[in-house]
DNA sequence: GGAAAGTAGT
């Protein structure tokens, strides 16, 4: 048994020889369809909410439990609601029964604080109502949305106690719980352990296992549901797409519509994103034409879905021409047509929209930022970096998305300005991986590279642990310095001591450093160990190495590879006739 | 009055 007998006790559960008072409730058709119940489910605001509520005091309905329950859901689950006005409603009522209790519990877990719903629970309980089968699944919510393990075991306790395991949404609520607070062992438990699972409950365990990246344990749970549905389908396709398996998610996309089960619109929002980020433009297309042939071409998850798999497909003139013809546009929309164009190396389209965006008064968010952030970088356009620079200080100061800072830096770093870079960095209250290894790699990018390398061993003794772009810039600061010395030791090191397999970059920094130094034999020995082949970059420093050092025959000799590589790279042949005029 | 999947970037 996982669950220990103690924690079972520590919340109170009291006998149930306490009952809900009978309401003096009207016959509920009565109810249902009296004038200021319908104009409640009308509601748009809480204004209009206070004024059907006046109403409802007029008609007398507030001395019924059902008005008052209509109320009450109204302010903590519609999401023109207010939970305070909720609780205000909620003390004013004498006996409050448990579908408004749950309401209000139910209100809590959609909140940004969803503990208040497990405390709410006890005052519940403390009150004399009984728990039932509604209102397990909305606090074992709450405990999986703020992590809550202690308290999801609890109240597993006060389930079994009462009996109610054996209700599917109370069972499946639990699996839930237990799968994303981590503890994928104990959702199995109760998945094993009942005679009740159905397609929902093993939809809960397989997400549990796709989060975990357990993909094999999913797809083994997927093939024993006895009659699988949209929702189970989506989740695997989905999990194979987070997983970055894009063609097994197509696959099985693919089986999905040979088992004739019907597609929804989360399927098709699953399926462009797995072709966009696979370069899947035929299916893609088809996707495009599901849409149209269903007249959603305004739903903007869906367009916005198929606008930036056209942009990463390479059809940025069909992306641009759908997100043009958008009657209403969120910054979602902008955002993947923004980044679409900086993924494509399209900067000045980028940098032309984002100007188009801020005169169309839509409000750009950090995500814009981060599409056009490297925009400005490749630009130089500091103008404009600076510009959104000012901006997130003045609307994102509580941002904790360091990635943001982190492209500030790499902006300022890539305009020129290191000393903005440097700001920004020192500015930073948070810092990540990332951003000590933007600091690097733009102080050696400048010829800084003694401040780089002190950089570096002060990031390892705040505790953070290199990774492989952290060497490009630390080689990088070597290479620009000539510190040939240094570049060896801290190229092996990195093998030896952090277990970073060299790639192309690492080797092109030391082949550069090398060959500047003058020691061909060396780099010649580094390139003939490499388990890739060297690319134009690689060849290239060797022959502006062969330049320096007038080595006209191994230059000609690079040289041949490099127009073997690269026939339309002009540079290549101004180097070697450099060379030859040297 | 209720449970499972589901957009943009790092």
């Amino acid at each position: 048994m996982v669950f220990s007998s103690s924690s079972l006790l520590s919340l109170p559960i009291l006998p149930s020889t306490f009952h809900v008072l009978p309401t003096s409730d009207p016959p509920y058709k009565l109810l249902q369809t009296h004038p200021s119940l319908t104009l409640l489910s009308k509601c748009k605001s809480m204004q209009n909410l206070k004024q059907v509520h006046a109403h409802i005091i007029k008609s007398g309905l507030h001395n019924t439990h059902f008005a008052l329950s209509k109320l009450v859901e109204f302010c903590a689950v519609s999401p023109f609601g207010d939970l305070s006005y909720a609780l205000l409603v909620f003390q004013s009522i004498e006996n409050p029964n448990q579908i408004i209790w749950n309401t209000i519990i139910r209100g809590f877990s959609l909140s940004s604080k969803p503990i208040q719903a497990v405390e709410f629970y006890v005052l519940m309980l403390l009150s004399g109502v009984e728990p039932n089968s509604y209102t397990f699944p909305f606090l074992l919510k709450s405990c999986a949305k703020f992590a809550a393990s202690h308290e999801g075991k609890q109240i597993h306790g006060h389930v079994l106690k009462l009996g109610l395991d054996s209700d599917a949404f109370v069972h499946t609520s639990l699996i839930n719980m237990y799968a994303q607070n981590g503890e994928l062992d104990n959702a199995r438990l109760v998945f094993d352990k009942s005679s009740f699972r159905d397609v929902v409950s093993f939809t809960a365990l397989i997400t549990g296992y796709v989060s975990r990246g357990c993909m094999d344990d999913a797809r083994h749970l997927f093939d024993e549901i006895p009659v699988r549905d949209v929702v189970s389908w989506n989740a695997m396709i989905s999990g194979y797409a987070q997983s970055g398996r894009f063609e097994e998610a197509l696959a099985l996309f693919s089986e999905m519509r040979k088992a004739n089960v019907s597609p929804n619109e989360s399927t098709m929002v699953v399926v462009l994103s797995a072709c966009a980020q696979s370069g899947s433009l035929e299916l893609g297309k088809w996707v495009g034409s599901w849409i149209e042939n269903r007249g959603l071409g305004s739903n903007l998850r869906l367009v916005n879905g198929l606008i930036d798999m056209y942009a990463k497909c390479g059809a940025l003139d069909t992306a641009r021409g759908l997100f043009d013809g958008l009657q209403q546009r969120d910054v979602i929309s902008w955002n993947v047509m923004i980044g679409g164009y900086t993924h494509k190396s399209h900067y000045k389209e980028a940098l032309a929209l984002f100007r188009l965006m801020l005169r169309s008064n839509a409000d750009p968010n950090d995500v814009t930022f981060l599409g056009i952030l490297p925009a400005c970088s490749h630009l130089g356009a500091l103008d404009l970096g600076k510009w959104i620079h000012a901006y997130i200080d003045k609307n994102f100061q509580s941002f904790t998305n360091t990635s943001l800072w982190t492209s500030l830096i790499d902006m300022y770093a890539k305009c020129g300005n290191i000393e903005a870079a440097k700001q920004v960095f020192n500015g930073m209250e948070a810092k990540s991986l990332a951003s000590w290894n933007a600091m690097i790699s733009g102080l050696a990018m400048h010829g800084h590279a003694h401040t780089a390398l002190e950089l570096f061993s002060k990031m390892a003794d705040e505790g953070f642990k290199p990774d492989e772009i952290t060497f490009v810039g630390v080689l990088s600061a070597c290479n620009h310095g000539g510190l040939v010395d240094l570049g060896r030791q801290y190229f092996s090191s990195m093998i030896t001591d952090y277990h970073i397999s060299a790639q192309l970059q690492h080797y092109g920094c030391m082949i550069d450093l090398l060959g500047r130094a003058g020691l061909f034999n060396e780099a010649e020995a580094l390139m003939n160990s490499m388990e890739m082949k060297p690319d134009g970059a690689v060849w290239g420093s060797l022959l502006g190495a062969c330049r320096i050092h007038r080595r006209v025959e191994l230059g000609e000799l690079v040289a041949k590879h490099l127009f073997e590589l690269e026939p339309e790279n002009a540079g290549a042949y101004v180097l070697l006739s450099n060379i030859y005029a040297g």
